[in-house]
DNA sequence: ACCCGCATTGAGAAGGTTCTCACCCAACAC
DNA sequence: GTGTTGGGTGAGAACCTTCTCAATGCGGGT
C-alpha cells in the first residue's frame, strides 16, 4: 500500500527536474524561485504525497516553532483555562505546545524541563512546582531556553520573566469587604501549613505558593484593619475538598467560631461550602464565604458564592505574549506582569447577625 | 556569559578522548561500551553541559516519542480530564504530548494536522471536532501516523483505532429511570440542531457528534417504552449555558410542559438548572432534570443533580494505550473500545405531581 | 565583440545524531 | 603456532533540510 519512508525534498527534485536547492527553496517559501519551477516543483510535491520534514528543518533554522508548558495538573480548571489562554495567543503565531503534567512533582518537573530541553523548544512557560526550588529553571535560561514563571514565582530564577496575580491586593479587598461588613472574626481555609509566625514574618514573594502569599495577604489585610488575628482561625487542608470540608467543620466547632470564612481557592471554597450546608448553617446570615477563583458553580448554587474573581485566561494569554517576546528580542532584562483580581459580591457575604 | 551553540557530541568526543561513535554509544545507551569510556564520558559531558540533540536523535530513529492530541477546547473540563488520563498513560513511557485546539474549527483541524505530520509525532489523538469530515485523518494514517479517535467516531476513517462512550445505552438508562418515575412528557436540552426525521431514521454512529448520537437514542428509548415522542419537546440550543437556558424556558412555556428533562451535556444541564430556579420550579416535584457529565457543582446543588456520569478520565486513559499499542504493534484491524457511562441518581429527579 | 548587472540555479557543506561495518586485540581452544 | 571467538572501538554513511557561494544565461550598454 503506502511504500515506508516518507518521500524527500531528494525525490521532489527528481520528479520536478529541479536541484533540491530550488525544490526547497520552492517550497520552503525562501530565495528566489521562478514561476516555472514553482509550479513544476508544487506539481510533484503534490503528485507525490511530500511533507516537509520538520525535524531536519528544526535542525538546520535552530527553531522548532513549539513551546513547553509544564503545569501541575491540566485538569485542573485554573490550569487548563490558562493553558487555552496560552495556546490562543501562541497558536496564530505558528507555535505548538509541548504539554507536561509534572503532578506537583519537583523531580517529574526536572525531568520534564530536561526533555523540553532536548526537544529544544523555543521557549518554556512553567507553574513551578515548588517555588522554592528553581535551580533547574536557571540553568534551562542558562543554556538560552526563555522561561515564563506563570502564577508563581520562584525563588533562584532572577533571569526568568512572570505573569501573576497580585495576590495580596486581592486578598486585601476581601478582607477589607469582610470587615466593611462588620466581621471582626475572619476565619480562612487555606492549602498553605507549616510556620505560620516565620510566614507572617517574611516579606519576599519568591519560592511561595500563591495560597501562602494569600495567607500572609490575610495577616496583614487583618493587621491594617486594626484586627488582631487569632492563629486557631486558620484551617489548614490539603488540597482537596474533603480536606477543606473537614477544616471548615473544625472551625465552625470552636467556642468562638468565625462569622466569616475566606478560602484561598475554589476547590478548598467547594469543601467549605458544602460543610456550611451540611450544618444547615443559613448563609449569608449565620457565616459569610468567600471564594477564590470564578467558576460556573459559583452562580449556580444558592446562595451565589462572593469571589474573588482570577483573570485566569488572561493569565495565560500575558504568558504567551511574554514568552513570544522574550523569544523574539532575545535575552535581556527579565519582566514582571503582575494582574490584578476583583471581588465579585454575589449573596454568600452580608452584616453579621 | 553562555557561549551560544550547545556542546554536540564532537565535542564531548573530543573532551573524553573518544570517538563520537563510542560517546554516542555511552550517552544513549546502546550498543557495547566498556566501563573506563563510560565514565570518561559521562565526566565529559557533566563538564561541557551536554544535552543530547532530540531533533538530529529523532531524524535519524524516526521516532520523536511525541503524540499529537487534537481537541476542539482544553478549557472544557471534559477534554481537560480526557486529557490529564492520556498524559497519565503516556508520560510514563517516554511520551510527550503536544497540544493543538482547534476551536471547533475542521479547517483548523485540518491545519493542526498537517503540522504534527510535518513534526513526526508517532501518532495521534484526536476529537475530530466535525465528525462528517475525516479525510485529513485518513490522510494521516495512509502517510503512516496512527490514529486513535476520541469520543467520537469519524466517517471516512476506516483503519482509525476509537475510544468512545456507549452514548445510547447511556440514554436509554437515563429515559428509563425518568419512565420508572412514571414521566411520560419527558423533554431534551441538545446541542443537535437540523434535521430530526434524518436523524431518527439513520443508525449509523459514525459521523455525528455525541449529542446527535444521544438525542437519537433519546428517540429509541422513548419508543422502546411505548411512548411516541413530541419534537415540541426538543429544545435545540447552541453549545452555551444562555442558549440552554432559552431552550429550557421554551419548553416550559408550552402549553403542556415536559414535566422531566434530559440535557445532553453537562454545559447545557447548568444553563437548565439555572432555568428551573429561577423560575421558581421546585425539583424534583415540579419538575425532574437530569445532566450529563458528573461535574463537583451537580452536588454542591441543592437538590443534588441525577446525572449519567461518564467515565472521561478513563476515555483518555484508554486512548492512550491504544495508541501505545498501535505504535508498538504496527498498523492492522482497527480496534473500537466503547466505555460505559453510569446513571447516578441524586435529588432531581423523582415521580411528577 | 566585450563586459556588466540581474535573476535564477545547482553543487556541496552544515547541522548532530545513530547505524553499519570493518578492525583491533586479548583470550582461549586445538 | 594457528584459528576462533567476542568485547570494544572508530571511520564514515545516512537521515533531510537550509544555507553559502559560485556558476549560468541573458539582455543591454559601450
Amino acid at each position: 500500500m503506502t511504500e515506508r519512508g516518507a518521500p524527500s525534498l531528494i525525490d521532489v527534485a527528481r520528479e520536478a527536474g529541479v536541484s533540491t536547492a530550488t525544490a526547497g527553496r520552492a517550497l520552503g517559501g525562501y530565495g528566489k524561485v521562478s514561476q516555472r519551477s514553482r509550479d513544476r516543483v508544487a506539481d510533484a510535491a503534490a503528485r507525490l504525497g511530500y511533507r516537509t520534514n520538520g525535524l531536519a528543518r528544526s535542525m538546520i533554522t535552530g527553531s522548532t516553532q513549539t513551546l513547553g508548558v509544564l503545569v501541575s495538573d491540566v485538569s485542573n480548571p485554573f490550569f487548563a483555562t490558562a493553558l487555552r489562554g496560552i495556546t490562543d495567543v501562541t497558536q496564530p503565531a505558528g507555535f505548538e505546545v509541548l504539554l507536561s503534567n509534572t503532578g506537583g512533582d519537583v523531580e517529574a518537573e526536572r525531568r520534564a524541563m530536561a526533555v523540553m530541553s532536548e526537544k529544544r523548544v523555543d521557549g518554556v512557560i512553567v507553574a513551578p512546582a515548588l517555588p522554592s526550588e528553581g535551580a533547574h529553571l536557571a540553568r534551562a535560561i542558562d543554556v538560552g531556553v526563555p522561561v515564563v514563571l506563570l502564577d508563581r514565582l520562584a525563588s533562584g530564577v532572577p533571569n526568568a520573566d512572570s505573569v501573576t496575580i497580585d495576590n495580596e491586593h486581592a486578598v486585601a479587598e476581601a478582607v477589607g469587604h469582610l470587615v466593611e461588613l462588620g466581621h471582626r472574626r475572619i476565619g480562612v481555609i487555606t492549602e498553605a501549613g507549616g510556620d505560620l509566625a516565620h510566614l507572617r514574618k517574611g516579606n519576599r514573594k519568591r519560592g511561595l505558593l500563591p495560597s501562602a502569599v494569600r495567607l500572609r495577604g490575610y495577616f496583614s489585610a487583618l493587621a491594617d484593619a486594626g484586627i488582631t488575628a487569632d492563629e486557631t482561625l486558620v484551617g489548614a487542608a490539603r488540597y482537596d475538598r474533603e480536606s477543606a470540608y473537614d477544616a471548615t467543620t473544625g472551625l465552625l466547632d470552636l467556642a468562638e467560631p468565625p462569622t466569616a470564612l475566606l478560602c484561598t481557592d475554589n476547590v478548598l471554597a467547594s469543601g467549605a461550602y458544602r460543610a456550611a450546608q451540611d450544618r444547615g448553617l443559613r448563609m449569608p446570615r449565620e457565616l459569610s464565604l468567600i471564594g477564590f477563583d470564578d467558576e460556573p458553580w459559583t452562580t449556580l448554587v444558592r446562595p451565589g458564592l462572593t469571589v474573588v474573581e482570577q483573570p485566569t485566561y488572561d493569565l495565560g494569554v500575558r504568558a504567551g505574549k511574554q514568552l513570544l517576546d522574550r523569544i523574539d528580542g532575545g535575552p535581556g532584562r527579565a519582566r514582571h506582569a503582575q494582574l490584578q483580581a476583583k471581588l465579585v459580591a454575589r449573596d454568600s457575604t452580608a452584616s453579621p447577625r
